[in-house]
DNA sequence: TAAAAATACTCCATAGGTATTTTAT
DNA sequence: ATAAAATACCTATGGAGTATTTTTA
């Protein structure tokens, strides 16, 4: 289970549809299928009922949609949180400039 | 940043060194080497300190490694938490046994 | 100078693409 | 009958291995 397949995932249940997700996902949408299969092989139960309008997600397709919109935010997170901005940044801005630029372009930049 | 990445960075901050954790992972050293590269690319930071006795994670390798083992963490509960099995379990357990058997050995086993 | 990490390269596993078949309403 | 998902097959990217060089205390 990695992090791909839990994106796709979600995309897939927003969609409602894999061929719609694909679209949306630059991907084809075979790639979807072997992702959700593969998963529902790992897990050994079914995520999705399949329609000919398109999917719904079964109660643990349910189940894993909100486990993996959590670890998907902390991922989006993870980024800024490394590097010590979090959601309000905060902090010291230092700006550097040749004092001959300073003058012309610095002062009214400011 | 894939879950692969983290594991690894976790192995080798526990380890304090890249061999060793490689060791620990059946990986080798080299692949470590690539993905934690990668990583410090990636955010733009560095996160270890290299040193000839092994290596020691600095302030936002730190940061990474907190929310590297909390998602880890949420990951591996993935499995049990949809299919319904939390860490405390509950529900209902039936138990079922022809008559014949019962009486000899479940009444016994109960 | 002696460890440990980085680099160079090679290879293979697998994610993903196209074409097609199967399924469900 | 038709739209959507599954299957078959092929290709190519990148993850990982071995051998080697570079770095650091």
């Amino acid at each position: 289970m990695d992090i791909r397949q839990l994106r796709y995932f979600i995309a897939i249940v927003e969609a409602r549809s894999f061929s719609r997700a694909a679209e949306q996902l630059h991907v084809a949408q075979p790639a979807l299928s072997q992702h959700v299969l593969a998963m529902e092989a790992e897990l050994g139960v079914a995520l999705l009922y399949r329609g000919a309008r398109g999917v719904v997600p079964t109660e643990e397709g349910l189940r894993l949609l909100d486990r993996a919109q959590a670890i998907h935010a902390q991922l989006a997170a993870l980024h800024d949180h490394v590097r010590g901005r979090e959601a309000r940044p905060s902090g010291e801005v230092r700006f550097g400039m040749p004092g001959t630029v300073s003058e012309q372009l610095g002062v009214p930049l400011i």
